[in-house]
DNA sequence: AATTTGTAAGTAAGTAATTACTTAATATAC
DNA sequence: GTATATTAAGTAATTACTTACTTACAAATT
């Protein structure tokens, strides 16, 4: 079945949601109107008001949406949590995120947009994701410290500084990337952070 | 002499720029309206198309605005290119970063928002300031490599590295900082990156 | 010195188009 | 045959931008 096949199946409310989501993405919450909205998921301007009581609802249904999709970014430090293969756990952790973040703008953007125009789950949104990785590379390294394998250092900071390698990199070369410049190879860009990062880190 | 009386004494083309800005940055162009600018400038809305011919040309006349300001961030590289002290060149860097975009989240609300709208001066803006930090380090940190005192790493990546922990952090705190949370102590957060990033990519 | 002229600053009241959202009637499915 | 899905055609408010007019003030001319 093709995906245009699949897409038609769609329930209204579905279609509504999905288009949304790429309008919001592309052009922000005040930038993108239901008029567009309903153009772009070929449905009557009417219906979106039926499914959502206002455009800040349906903002607010896409937020929640994206805040219950369980992230897979994680899943890395709790596999290899106990094996102690640092290079690895943090390979993939890199890995991972840039497969979450990289491949597709949509999150990222979002992300951004909701941050910048203020929105009430902005906050929530953010927590899921950003906050959450961080307290778990939190809790992989002041393991590792204690193991005596990482050297005394602010275990918080060095997640965030880790992350922020990363995250920092996909957000240059996706939301400010111009299309002129060539995407970087992401296994070189990963094993010069994880090999970086880890020479700074170990004892 | 008063805030207050320099602010009276500004043109109105100056007002309406000034206020411009704020908004804009607080809100983003479409966010924005000019019948809102006028009012927090005191002036009268027709005034502004007297002075820009649309919204959008007030918007490029701000975004060109702050390019031509000169950044202050790059003066430590300038400055420490010759000692060899790694130190403090990167210290001081990262301490640049923070005073420019930590202090005041104007600029970086700026940026952020002209890339995700998509502004046409959006690639310019990121290029003067984003892309001219990465490319003074990455000189420094390839003369260092020459030098034999950094490892044979890729110096781009490596300065992107860098400015991508400081950067994120900055953003993690300003753009999606909640107001709850406690800032961080700068020097703390920039002896341990610069710790972190040292012992990494020293021989 | 008095008057005209030129130019910019300022304003109130408008424009047509678009905004988020509603209503009331009609088609469709069960 | 009733409940639900869908629609066209509205609404009042707001949007970016214009128009036609007045005021302020200095230079030029008389």
């Amino acid at each position: 079945m093709s995906i245009l096949k699949e897409k038609e199946k769609l329930t209204t409310r579905d279609k509504i949601l999905e288009t949304a989501i790429e309008l919001f993405a592309n052009k922000g919450f005040s930038g993108t109107t239901t008029k567009e909205i309903a153009d772009e998921a070929s449905v009557n301007e009417a219906l979106i008001f039926r499914h959502f009581s206002t455009k800040s609802d349906l903002y607010a249904a896409i937020i929640e949406k994206k805040i219950q999709e369980e992230p897979d970014m994680l899943i890395p430090l709790k596999k290899f949590n106990e094996t102690g293969d640092d290079r690895e756990v943090f390979k993939s952790l890199a890995i991972r995120i840039f497969e979450n973040c990289g491949a597709d703008t949509t999150f990222l953007r979002l992300l951004h947009f909701s941050a910048l125009e203020g929105h009430e789950l902005s906050e929530m949104f953010f927590d899921t994701y950003v906050d959450y990785v961080n307290m778990l590379l939190f809790d992989y390294i002041q393991t590792r410290i204690k193991d005596g394998a990482f050297k005394d250092i602010d275990p918080l900071l060095s997640a965030k500084a880790f992350i922020g390698m990363v995250i920092n990199f996909i957000i240059v070369q996706e939301l400010f990337g111009q299309k002129k410049r060539k995407k970087a190879n992401t296994n070189k860009v990963v094993e010069t952070f994880v090999t970086l990062f880890l020479e700074g880190i170990k004892k």
